[in-house]
DNA sequence: GCTTTATCCCGATTTACCTCA
DNA sequence: AATGAGGTAAATCGGGATAAA
């Protein structure tokens, strides 16, 4: 079977991650495993697990994550202690209604999420978000704000598994006092934030990798620019190799030889004297290192 | 094998709410 | 104290992929 996950590993498999610190690449979480089954509720369960990134950006703590979030501006009624008192004891001084349009326009994809998703009928109504808050009833698109728990809840629960299969998101809505819809939503954004993140990491780790190619490259260059210097003055003619005080005319083939120069030298500058002039003394490659 | 339907997921975007200058 | 800018996260939208009927 080639489901979507088989394809987004394939793809995965074709940005090369960096466990090892030698290779790079830009699959978030550094690579997943995933397993793909039917449940006996006819569902796929999708398990997808996130390897330990070998580059990592620590984290935002919870309290960095939720900042001045805190207090709970929910409205949702909860069973549990703290999450009660602190939606009971907050209430948004800021909750406007001022979305009318969004609510119109999202209508139709929103009642078939809620049908779709809305099927733990056996909570007390109490016990969820409001149903004016809802169903958009007041025009209101209220903005839950989750509590410390919750996120902490979400938090451990991603961390053993990113995606949730039906039952999972059952069972961790009714914990959360949630809607399977928000623990679902709640979830694509965290593997968002996940992906964006190790994303971010790989373009520091990437722009580092570039920094350190181009000074290696620069290097390189450089090296290369002095053997071929090298190479050029070895093909010279003797007279422009050595200063002229120390070339000197042989008398009987009136050819130049070097005064101080050995036998070897001799016999170069007298192989090299047809050779023609170089058009220039240090060739093509006299661009400064900087330049390149 | 093809079509339809339901479900899941993702990327992009919108929106509500918060902090801070 | 009020306010606007910017950031964050919840929610929405549109669409692709998949399995089952």
């Amino acid at each position: 079977m080639r489901n979507k996950e088989e394809k987004t590993l394939f793809k995965m498999m074709n940005m090369v991650h960096h466990e090892d610190g030698l290779t790079l690449g830009l699959g978030y979480g550094g690579g997943r495993t995933t397993e793909s089954k039917l449940s006996s509720d006819g569902h796929r369960h999708h398990q997808f697990k996130l390897y330990e990134p070998s580059l990592t950006l620590g984290w935002p703590s919870e309290d960095s994550i939720h900042g001045g979030y805190d207090e709970a501006t929910t409205t949702t009624t909860t069973t549990v202690t703290t999450m009660a008192a602190a939606a009971a004891s907050h209430s948004s001084p800021n909750s406007t209604v001022s979305s009318f349009s969004n609510v119109n326009l999202s209508a139709v994809k929103r009642e078939r999420d809620i049908v779709s998703e809305e099927v733990d009928l056996e909570r007390p109504v109490s016990s969820r978000i409001s149903d004016e808050d809802e169903d958009g009833s007041t025009g209101a698109r209220k903005k839950l704000r989750l509590t410390k728990e919750q996120s902490a809840l979400l938090e451990d629960s991603f961390k053993e598994h990113s995606t949730l299969n039906p039952k999972q998101k059952q069972d961790l809505a009714h914990r959360l006092n949630l809607r399977p819809r928000q623990v679902e939503v709640w979830f694509q954004n965290r593997r968002a934030r996940t992906k964006l993140k190790q994303t971010e990491v790989d373009c520091e780790f990437l722009k580092r990798c570039c920094e350190s190619l181009t000074d290696e490259n620069r290097r390189l260059q450089k090296e290369l620019q002095e053997l071929k210097m090298i190479k050029y003055a070895s093909s010279m003619p003797l007279y422009m190799q050595f200063p002229a005080a120390t070339l000197s005319m042989c008398p009987s083939c009136e050819r130049i030889a070097s005064a101080g120069g050995g036998e070897d030298k001799a016999k170069a500058a007298t192989f090299l004297i047809g050779a023609p002039k170089p058009t220039h003394l240090y060739g093509p490659f006299t661009n400064s290192p900087a330049a390149c």
